[in-house]
RNA sequence: GCCCCCAUCGUCUAGUGGCCCAGGACGCGGCCCUCUCAAGGCUGAAACCGGGGUUCGAACCCCCGUGGGGGCACCA
């Protein structure tokens, strides 16, 4: 644990969609934030936007930190001191603090409709103005306002951004951010509905949760300042603001969407069914943004927790790069126990409609551990072993640059040599074989090559010879004569 | 159009004024190992966006360009 005071942070995303990589990688420095500080890691449900709302897409999202193992200490199903937890079930600090500004002077009642909204915007387009409130209602007389709010006329509240000036906003990884009030606008915070917009939401909750440091895409920068601006109107301490750039498209160019899912895939829980471990999607994640030192990639969530550090944090966006993700995935796969392996393989065989075997599925899992990058290779590599017959195709039971004939006897006299040993563990195996390539002026490789597609049907498989002793005798035998038909029935036609 | 941010190999990055004719990783090429495929080992090509300053000295500081990205909703 660090020297640092325990922070409380919050991730707070809005079930509109469904959940990326984007969003994990904030949720991830959240949560490494928190756990090496001994802090909270707070879920907050940022569920204001009635229209967008997508059923379902909050328990993506828990699902999703569940599987990461990004374990929340308060959230909307957990509850906590802060609670509740789903914006949606707090209107009423919203309201409350709305007033408050609106009593303090730095808000008010705007009664435009929609419809002179974007009749405004429309004109200012048409002039090249930049598309901003025009401040009607800002004129208006409280008291007046306050009136035709009683008789039930429909309004919003607004922020009154100063309109001289300027504003300072402090960023963790850029320092300090200044911007000319009257580049700003006079931001809606509480809209029609009586729910408030994320500019409000946001600031009340993380203020009334007492939250340390805000991670947050750098899409909120050029809003950063209204935020300082309504910490600063209702005398609020601010947090530590950290905006975490953007991840781009794998081209660089523009920024990941989700017209790049089906392409390449964006979202955490596709990723999983993918056969990627979360040990391998934390990993490349966390080094999108954030670096450690000069050597050292390789890292578990424990050590994550370790050594993250907000120092190391880079700003610049980052395109997405999945051939690291497929490096990191195989190396986090080869450095799991065989056990555990063998329980995170037996879902994606059985995904495959393998029926998977205890015995061999402990048996071969060493074996598959050094060539896979995903779990669902496995199935690929080694579903043979599950198979009850394999239906290798004939003409690939000819040994390299060998004949046909060639190829039957090499097959007829494994058989012979397979039978005659009294069992077929690896090192007799594959002596008598060595032996057999030699007498018959084969290279092991042509050899081993007719076996390898009588065995096990394909080129690309689990090591031979393992293989073989992992089937059996009696199925090595089969197979092989199996192959020996094939051969010949070829010959025949 | 206006505002904001960013800028080291193709990509992710190390580098915070001299340690850098710039280090690591992915990817790519070659070699080795080898029963296929991997894994592993060795090795090669590959970058400080441009121009001005500041300084004895700049990848690192400042300015201006340029490029890229983001934002400009009663979305978040």
């Amino acid at each position: 644990m660090s020297d640092l005071k325990p922070a409380r942070v919050r991730f707070a995303p809005s079930p509109t969609g469904r959940f990326h990589i984007g969003g994990a990688r904030t949720a991830l420095y959240d949560f490494l934030l928190a756990r090496q500080t001994g802090g909270q890691f707070i879920l907050r449900i940022e569920d204001t936007d009635r229209k967008r709302y997508v059923p379902g897409a909050e328990g993506e999202i828990m699902e999703s930190l569940r599987w990461l193992g990004l374990d929340w200490d308060e959230g909307p199903d957990i509850g906590g001191p802060y609670r509740p937890y789903r914006q949606s079930e707090r209107t009423e600090f919203y309201q409350q603090h709305a007033e408050n500004l609106v009593a303090r002077g730095h808000g008010y009642y705007c009664f435009c409709t929609p419809e002179r909204l974007s009749q405004l915007r429309k004109q200012q387009q048409k002039l090249k103005q930049p598309p901003r409130y025009d401040g009607h209602c800002r004129r208006l007389d409280p008291e007046e306002a306050r009136g035709r709010v009683a008789d039930g006329e429909s309004f919003v509240i607004r922020f009154k951004t100063p309109r001289e000036g300027s504003t300072t906003a402090v960023d963790l990884l850029r320092g300090p951010i200044t911007v000319e009030n009257s580049t700003l606008d006079d931001y809606i915070l509480l809209k029609s509905d009586g729910l408030p917009v994320y500019h409000l939401a946001a600031m009340v909750d993380d203020h009334m949760m007492k939250i340390s440091h805000v991670f947050r895409g750098s899409e909120w920068l050029p809003t950063f300042p209204l935020h300082v601006l309504i910490y600063e109107a209702l005398d609020w301490e601010q947090p530590i603001w950290v905006h975490l750039s953007i991840f781009l498209n794998p081209s660089g160019k523009g920024k990941m969407s989700k017209r790049d899912a089906g392409v390449n895939e964006i979202y955490v829980l596709d990723l999983k069914q993918m056969g990627y471990l979360p040990e391998g999607l934390l990993n490349w994640i966390a080094l999108m943004g954030w670096s450690y030192d000069d050597r050292t990639e390789f890292f578990t969530l424990d050590e994550l927790i370790e050594k993250f550090s907000l120092q190391k944090l880079h700003p610049s966006p980052a395109a997405v790069d999945y051939k690291k993700l497929d490096h990191f995935n195989g190396n986090h796969i080869r450095s799991l126990a065989p056990d555990e392996l063998a329980d995170r393989l037996r879902p994606y065989l059985k995904m495959e409609g393998l029926e998977v075997n205890e015995g061999i599925l402990q048996q071969i899992t060493p074996l598959v551990q050094e060539r896979i990058r995903t779990l669902d290779e496995a199935a690929d590599i080694a579903g043979f072993f599950f198979h009850k017959t394999v239906e290798p195709d004939p003409s690939e039971l000819i040994g390299k640059n060998m004949t046909r004939e060639e190829s039957i006897v090499a097959t007829r006299r494994s058989y012979e040599v397979i039978e005659s040993l009294p069992t077929i563990e690896v090192e007799p195996l594959e002596a008598a074989l060595r032996v057999l390539a030699e007498e018959m002026n084969l290279t092991a490789g042509q050899l081993f090559g007719i076996l390898r597609i009588a065995i096990t049907g394909q080129r690309i498989s689990t090591p031979l010879i393992e293989s073989m002793e992992v089937i059996g005798k009696q199925e090595v035998l089969n197979r092989i004569t199996r192959a020996v038909d094939l051969l010949e029935s070829q010959a025949e036609r």
